[in-house]
DNA sequence: GAAGGTCGTATTGTATCCAATCCGCCGGGC
DNA sequence: GCCCGGCGGATTGGATACAATACGACCTTC
């Protein structure tokens, strides 16, 4: 694997790990002096990062964690609900023993890492849960963009989510299971839907801690009052 | 603008326009030369190009006009009717009478670009037709994936549609309108689905002239023989 | 004491230079 | 005559040097 694909591993890896708190200035010398290498390269990786919407690069301003407005979390979660709901109705069909062992062991990882309090883990089976999901549609595409939108989750929840809640709970997974092993496409969607927007509801829009205070409105305040 | 920008919406647009065939090599130091910067910003756009899926950047080998095989122009079609249908389900109930206006004032552009026999035009029209269609969704996420897959079937009807038809028939265009003015939702979607599965099927996916011919089958041809 | 301006430092943006890789060409060998 | 290997030009990958911009501290002024 090269340097710098090393380097977005890591990085998008701390991000969802909640190392790298959104909002974080990613210098280009200081990435550089970690990993050996110049500049160059780690521009490449950054660059690359903000093509994953992870990072944000603001032109002469330097490269910062992404830090999503309330408004453009729910965004996100919104695309999640519309694209997968619709994936799963070219998936579902195409599902094969395969496939339905498989969801069986990421659930079973999922609860695994949950008793174990694994965070990391359990961001990372969730998002393996719905990719495998999807994957029986296959079309790489739409894989894609759910790949993006999933990263874009992670990072979403560890940002908002600060409850003990798992990032997406697996009782809902469990549950989506039952109706898929069905084969009923709208139950399964139902159910789909429903999960992700609990996820989204579960989510502290507001106030979020790295927020700067909403300056215009107080300065409005003397006047109102 | 800058320079950079300026470089990237050029090349986009002479890919659309066919002055740019799939498979073209961009040399860095060709187009640094053209727009008289250094290869360092050349690098940049075309790797933002590649971002977008519009060029494909080969390591050591240098960057070329994506050229799409049959299979992945048959799954970014897919992925358009999967994700344009959803979207529309989203869309249809904001839109407001400026929206229909809106509709009607692109599909007159796009009849006129048919009628002058203007090629770019035409896919201009019908881009911002489908986009127009998406955008009361009202959501950023959404649309820039749509943005995407508009991007990547201009470039493909530009290299399997060789006909002189139209790349999206402006008549569908106007029979989906008309599904549109009732607000019934099923409808509107069976027309756009049935739209964009007709785009998919027009295209001539065999024998893309580009391509190089098989030479594994022309090496297994004298032992079959 | 607060507001505004100016300078200094740190960081990013761009250009240029050197190294590594690839591709086509040529020659030797079978 | 065909295939394989080596050589040379061309092109990309990466590092460094320089220019431009932004941010913060300090100072001046009211």
């Amino acid at each position: 694997m090269s340097i710098d694909q090393r380097m977005r591993a890591d990085i998008a890896e701390a991000i969802f790990d909640q190392r790298l708190a959104p909002g974080t200035r990613l210098s280009e010398a200081g990435l550089g002096e970690i990993y050996g290498v110049s500049r160059t390269v780690v521009r490449k990786a950054l660059f690359h990062l903000a093509a994953d919407k992870l990072v944000d690069i603001r032109p002469n301003r330097g490269a910062i964690v992404w830090q999503p407005s309330p408004a453009e979390a729910h965004e996100v979660f919104t695309a999640r609900r519309v694209l997968e709901t619709s994936l799963l109705a070219e998936s579902l069909p195409c599902m094969t023993p395969t496939d339905h062992a498989e969801l069986d062991r990421i659930l079973a990882a999922d609860i695994a890492a949950h008793e174990a309090g694994d965070r990391q883990a359990m961001i990372r089976a969730s998002g393996d849960f719905h990719r495998r999901l999807a994957a029986p549609a296959n079309n790489s595409v739409l894989l894609a963009f759910l790949d993006e939108l999933i990263g874009r989750s992670s990072l979403i929840v560890a940002l908002y989510d600060t409850r003990d809640a798992a990032p997406c709970a697996h009782h809902d997974h469990a549950a989506l299971l039952a109706d898929i092993a069905t084969g009923d496409v709208a139950p399964a969607q139902a159910a789909l839907a429903a999960h992700l927007r609990d996820c989204q509801d579960r989510l502290v829009l507001d106030a979020p801690a790295t927020e700067t205070p909403a300056l215009a409105d107080l300065l409005r305040g003397p006047r109102r009052a």
